[in-house]
DNA sequence: TTCCGGCTAT
DNA sequence: ATAGCCGGAA
């Protein structure tokens, strides 16, 4: 159990506490930094995605990530890796096998945005990612935030970004005692206090100290503008979803076998059969579904 | 039963 | 702006 003092250095508060603006100066400043870092010397989280800065493994750990806790992506991005091991690779397979090798981390429809990914990398960029944020953000599945990421972790360029983890250190020491506070201004502060030149090591450090955080407190990011709780997963169109594509990753059904195997109302079923055929994830071909 | 999260379509 | 998308751990 950890003490408050150790997670609010009064230092900070008190150094803080000159600046009514937005409690920054250069003292301010580096004193962040030096708690930041501090606590990743000593607590530094030993990914596999971390050991690597090749753009590929960047791009599918941050697909991985979004939505997906970090216990749970470990073990399926190694597996992901060894068996598409390249950009080449992963376009090249069918969406069935991508899916399979997906199964367990949820949200399918990334899966189906990263394989379209690769395909456009390898058609329209020769295998190679584009390297400024711009153009990354044109592809499909990569937004803000992975967009950034990658800058920071393959390029280790000077990028704004934030993500649950960031927007919980910066909740947590520059807006202590206020709710509702918008992504834009916890990003002035993130920008204004960044190590520039060390992006990927700073943001692997914001984002272990954002962990420790959550596992010592109630997460400050519950104090953001824009978080939300969702609605419950049991009986949800999601939970049926993943059953089909679940079935579908193991062999082509017609569509009473499906209702027999994932046991929902047939008008049901249709609906949530013609989303995943619009959405391209499944196709309808000689009376039977398959993946796409 | 509650908790956790980035992107896209609307 | 907001709703919808997954699965497993605690």
């Amino acid at each position: 159990m950890l003490l408050l003092g150790s997670i609010m250095p009064e230092e900070f508060i008190r150094l803080q506490h000159g600046y009514a603006k937005n409690g920054l100066s250069d003292e301010v400043i580096a004193l962040f930094q030096n708690i930041i870092y501090s606590h990743y010397r000593d607590n530094k989280r030993d990914f596999l995605w971390r050991k690597s800065h090749d753009p590929y493994h960047v791009l599918v750990s941050e697909f991985m990530l979004q939505q997906t806790q970090t216990s749970r992506v470990e073990q399926k991005f190694s597996e992901f890796i060894t068996r598409f091991p390249h950009f080449n690779d992963l376009a090249s397979a069918s969406f069935k096998e991508v899916l399979s090798a997906w199964q367990g981390l949820g949200y399918n429809r990334r899966a189906l945005m990263l394989h379209h990914l690769a395909k456009k990398v390898v058609h329209d960029y020769k295998g190679i990612l584009p390297k400024t944020k711009e153009a990354l953000i044109t592809l499909p599945g990569i937004g803000e935030y992975t967009a950034g990421a990658i800058c920071a972790f393959a390029y280790n360029m000077p990028v704004t970004l934030i993500e649950t983890n960031v927007r919980t250190v910066f909740l947590h020491f520059f807006f202590r005692n206020s709710r509702g506070v918008r992504d834009a201004e916890l990003l002035l502060l993130i920008e204004k206090t960044a190590d520039r030149n060390n992006s990927r090591e700073w943001y692997n450090a914001l984002m272990d100290y954002g962990v420790m955080l959550k596992q010592s407190m109630p997460n400050p990011s519950r104090r953001s503008k824009h978080h939300a709780t969702q609605s419950r997963f049991e009986g949800s169109d999601r939970q049926v979803r993943g059953k089909i594509l679940r079935e579908l990753t193991q062999h082509e059904l017609s569509f009473d076998a499906l209702v027999t195997r994932v046991d929902e109302p047939q008008e049901r079923m249709k609906k949530i059969l013609s989303q995943l055929a619009f959405e391209s994830l499944i196709v309808q071909e000689n009376g039977v579904f398959r993946i796409a």
